[in-house]
Order: C-alpha cells, then sequence, then structure tokens
DNA sequence: GCCGTTTTCGGCCCGACTGTTTTCAGTCG
C-alpha cells in the first residue's frame, strides 16, 4: 500500500466516490447503488470539514454515508484510492467512463454499447454510429443513432477552456508571491484558456515562466503599470492603445512608453499613471475589448460600470422545495451575511405543485418574521416544448417575480424555440427570461435562438433578461448584454444557487454585466426592495 | 448502498421530454 504523495481533499474523496458510481452505471449494477455512491460523492463535495481526518464512526454520522463507503473513504484517505474501485478500473477502460460525456448517452445506453458492440472509445462509437451498427440493437433507432451523433462532434468540439472555478483552483495552488493576475481572466472572460500573472519582483531575472499552464511574467515595482497593461490585453485593445500612444510619440512596450525620438524609457508603478499620461481616463479590465472603449476614455467619457456594492439582492434562489439543496432560512441568512435586502426564492414550477407552492409562500412570511434579509416568493416557471407555461396565470400573479426558463426541447429549429420565448415574455406576469441562450460552459452549447428578435421584445414588453451568474453558465453573453442595455432592456443577476455557497457567484454575474458595459441603473438588483417591488407590479 | 424501523427488509425524487414503442425506458435537469 503506497501513501498518497498529498494530502487527500474532500474533492479527491468525491471524485472516487463519483467514478464509483459511474464504473457501476456502465457495469449494469442496481440503480439505487449508483445512486448512493453519488449521493455520497456529493455530500463529501459538499462538507466543509476535512473529511480525510475523520474515523469511521464519525463519518457514518454524515447522511449517506454507512458503514460500506465509510470504510472506503478512510482506505481513499490512506491510499488515494480503494479496492473495489481499482478492480472495477481494471475490468472497464476510462476510455469507456470518457463516453458518459457524449449527450444522449447515459449508463443505460453505454452499458449497452460497451457490452454488445464492445464500444471502447470516441471512435469506437463514431465508427458503430457510421456503420448504422446501433439501430440493429432493441431500443435505438436511426433517431438516436443521429442524436449520438450530434453529441458525438460537439464532444469533439468543446473547447479546453477552464471555467472561472477551475481556474481560482489553479490559482490558489500557486505558491505565495506577490503578483497580480492578468489576461483574459483578469478581464472577467467567461472562460480562461490560460493564465497569465505578473510577478513583481526587485531584482527580476531575465526569464519566462510557463508551468502547469501559467505563463508569468516578471516585472519590478517600477514598471509595474505597463507590465499589467500589457500582460492584460486585450490584442485588439493594446493594438489600439498602441496607436494612441504612438500619436503621442511613444511606443508602448511591457517596460514602460518608450520615447520614439530618442529610445528613452519613461516607467510607470501603475496602470493609472500610464492611462493618466496618455490624457486617457483608466479603462476597467473588463471592458479591453477595442468595443470604442478607448475612444470614450479619450474623452472621460466612459459608463460607470456597475459594482457587486451596487448589488441589494439576488433574483434567483432554489430551495429544498424543488432541487436546492439550502431551506429557506439558509437563504435568509445567507442573504443576511451578504447585506442583502432581499432574496427571490425561484424554486422550480415542474418541481413544486401549486399547493406547495401555497404553503411555501405562508412559509416564506414566517421566516421573514425573524430575518432582516426579505424572501419573496417567485418561481421559476418552465417554459414548456410547447410554448406554455408552467404553472396558470392566476398561480403567477400571486408571485413577486416571476422568471421564465427553457429546460427542454433544445434541439428544436431556431424559429420555433425563439417564438417559445416571445411567447412567454408576452404573458404579464413573466418579469425576467431565465438563462436566455441555455448554455453550459464547455458541456452543451447555447441553444439556437435569435438573441435579436429576443432582445427587441423584451424590450417592447418591458421583460427583463438574467445575467445567469452561475460560472457553468454565465449566460448571457457580454455583447447581446451590451445590446440589450442599448434597447433599454433591464438585467436581472440572479445566482440561481442551489446552495449556500452559491451566493457568492453573485461577483461573477457582476464582472459579466461590466463586460456588457452596465451601469447600476442597467441592472435590476441594485433597486431597492421598494423600487424592486415597484417595477413587476 | 443507505436508511429507518412495523429490528432485518422495502423503499429510495421526480417531471418533462424523446424515441421507440404501442405502454415504456432512458436522459436530463
Amino acid at each position: 500500500m503506497k501513501a498518497p504523495e498529498r494530502e487527500v481533499t474532500n474533492r479527491d474523496v468525491a471524485e472516487r466516490l463519483t467514478l464509483m458510481a459511474r464504473l457501476l452505471g456502465i457495469a449494469g449494477e442496481d440503480q439505487y447503488r449508483i445512486a448512493a455512491y453519488e449521493r455520497a460523492g456529493r455530500q463529501i463535495d459538499r462538507l466543509s470539514l476535512p473529511v480525510a481526518g475523520l474515523d469511521e464512526e464519525e463519518l457514518t454520522r454524515i447522511p449517506g454515508i454507512g458503514e460500506r463507503i465509510a470504510g472506503q473513504i478512510r482506505e481513499i484517505a490512506a491510499t488515494g484510492t480503494f479496492g473495489e474501485l481499482r478492480d472495477l478500473q481494471e475490468t472497464i477502460p476510462g476510455s469507456v467512463v470518457d463516453l458518459l460525456g457524449v449527450a444522449g448517452v447515459g449508463p443505460k445506453t453505454l452499458h449497452t454499447l460497451y457490452k454488445k458492440l464492445g464500444i471502447q472509445s470516441l471512435d469506437d462509437l463514431e465508427q458503430a454510429v457510421k456503420g448504422h451498427r446501433l439501430r440493429a440493437l432493441s431500443g435505438f433507432g436511426a433517431k438516436r443513432e443521429e442524436t449520438i451523433q450530434r453529441g458525438i462532434e460537439q464532444f469533439r468540439r468543446r473547447p479546453n477552456r477552464m471555467t472561472r472555478p477551475q481556474a481560482d483552483a489553479v490559482l490558489a495552488a500557486l505558491p505565495d508571491g506577490p503578483y497580480t493576475v492578468a489576461g483574459s481572466y483578469r478581464r472577467g472572460s467567461s472562460t480562461v484558456a490560460r493564465l497569465t500573472i505578473v510577478a513583481i519582483e526587485d531584482r527580476p531575472e531575465t526569464r519566462e515562466g510557463g508551468d502547469d499552464g501559467v505563463d508569468v511574467r516578471f516585472t519590478e515595482p517600477g514598471r509595474c503599470g505597463t507590465a499589467l497593461l500589457c500582460a492584460t490585453g486585450s490584442a485588439a485593445f493594446l493594438e489600439r492603445l498602441g496607436e494612441v500612444a504612438a500619436r503621442q510619440g511613444y511606443r508602448l512596450t511591457p517596460e514602460g512608453l518608450v520615447e520614439a525620438a530618442n529610445g528613452r524609457l519613461q516607467e510607470f508603478a501603475s496602470e493609472e499613471e500610464v492611462f493618466l499620461f496618455l490624457g486617457m481616463e483608466t479603462v476597467p479590465p473588463e471592458l479591453r475589448e477595442d468595443r470604442g472603449e478607448i475612444e470614450l476614455a479619450l474623452r472621460h467619457a466612459l459608463p460607470g460600470l456597475v459594482g457587486i456594492s451596487d448589488v441589494q439582492g439576488d433574483l434567483h434562489a432554489h430551495t429544498t422545495w424543488s432541487d436546492g439543496r439550502q431551506s429557506l432560512e439558509d437563504v435568509a441568512e445567507a442573504g443576511e451575511r451578504r447585506g442583502y435586502e432581499y432574496v427571490v426564492i425561484t424554486d422550480h414550477s415542474s418541481r413544486v405543485r401549486p399547493e406547495a407552492l401555497t404553503k411555501q409562500q405562508a412559509e416564506i412570511e414566517r421566516v421573514n418574521r425573524h430575518h432582516d434579509c426579505r424572501l419573496l416568493s417567485g418561481s421559476e416557471v418552465d417554459i414548456r416544448s410547447d410554448g406554455t407555461l408552467g404553472y396558470e396565470n392566476r398561480i403567477l400573479a400571486d408571485l413577486d417575480l416571476v422568471i421564465a426558463s427553457v429546460h427542454s426541447g433544445f434541439s428544436q429549429d431556431q424559429d420555433v424555440l425563439t417564438r417559445r420565448i416571445l411567447t412567454a415574455m408576452e404573458n404579464e406576469h413573466v418579469d425576467v427570461i431565465g438563462h436566455p441562450t441555455g448554455r453550459l460552459l464547455g458541456r452543451r452549447p447555447a441553444y439556437g435562438i435569435d438573441l435579436e428578435r429576443v432582445i427587441a421584445h423584451a424590450a417592447a414588453t418591458g421583460t427583463a433578461l438574467e445575467i445567469n451568474a452561475s460560472p457553468h453558465r454565465l449566460d448571457l453573453e457580454d455583447i447581446y448584454i451590451r445590446q440589450a442595455k442599448m434597447k433599454g432592456v433591464k438585467l436581472a443577476i440572479g445566482t440561481d444557487a442551489h446552495r449556500i455557497g452559491e451566493f457568492a457567484n453573485m461577483r461573477y454575474g457582476i464582472t459579466l454585466a461590466r463586460r456588457g458595459w452596465c451601469t447600476p441603473d442597467d441592472v435590476l438588483n441594485t433597486r431597492s426592495l421598494s423600487a424592486l417591488l415597484e417595477w413587476t407590479s
């Protein structure tokens, strides 16, 4: 038995257990046994206490962890894995497990494909689809072959980019030291291909760092301004800024501004000093995309962007009443800790029967008596595939805020999908369209809708569009946020929090709103409670 | 596999949707 090379984290344990669940699924095991491992994995993942130090008795006190899995967790803590998992891994290659990432392929399908057709890899699967070997199996037909073929194409195209939490994890693992994160991360991009950091040293050696997907640039304190500016980009922004400098007789370099006439170097300790020297307003990193910001900065006319401190509440939260893991009390407490005036409870219409919704409203009133942060009664109501909404109008009329979202029928053609959303906006009770494009970063592309039509109709009907702040969605994308804002459409930033920790994702939503040039006035939840309620009524 | 208990085995979240079926299984959220 080999000891693990580093301390085993809860994430490591959770990953092992989740992998066990997947392998059992492919092996065709009992679904409840599979579910037990999935549940255990989720449970460990959300635990704040490090699980590696617990003994078996303490472990079994965690809901969903019994004697068996407790023993396996102890084994993971000691050796990095566990025997039963190793045994299963020997019978099922890892390349088979990866196929679960193909949309339309679930555990049951994969079990059949693996056992009956011996499919072990993406290439195998594609060959089988192309050779029409799937439709020979019972339960499979031409349509499923097409679905899986689309899934394969999408899987192959998936970009190799980090989500922001993945990037944060890489940054957290870096050794301490004076440095600033630059690049697209600093500009607030929704995903990051490569991390760029500027390390500040008194006597920088001439060297290039670049381990572990991190690009390190060294500078000294006196030159930090241009170094950071150049490392932050974007390329288009820097090119345009270079032109501004050139018109004044300078060349922009990471070391400083070089006088064209005599090669003398002008150094700057901060970005602000560079912009000041060039006679410009400081351009916030989120705007540095060459979308007109340089011209405005020269005229000192940049918009006053919305900031996290402008936020008065969260407009999108789930609880245990649907698929969330937090109670109403948990939400009220989380809102209080964040200094919010309100949080809107927006459980899924598909999971809360009308009678339960009435009960929830009573419960919300009860919770509100004990907390300063006011819970509002809302819903995330499905826009069903036939275009109808998940609740009748008389129920929607009773709610403080209604978010309407598409959760199904993603593959409908663009016109049908677009019209579903337009129709939803026409309902007088619908206040917000949730995650308007439905994308899941790195997993699923945006569904095909005509966003220009959606934005125009949002303006016409006075419906807000959501900026979904979940780092796995970050939906709407910045250029559409800006288009919406320019048409007078309000943006509703919601975290879509399913558990307490996710309220902190608001910062991602704010970053995205800033990339869309939003001022506080463009964002619905910068309003006070009374102003918000006035807007919705 | 876990849990709760009618203490040793039966139930485990569920609704919408799709495709392949003629009543259901699998996927997805």
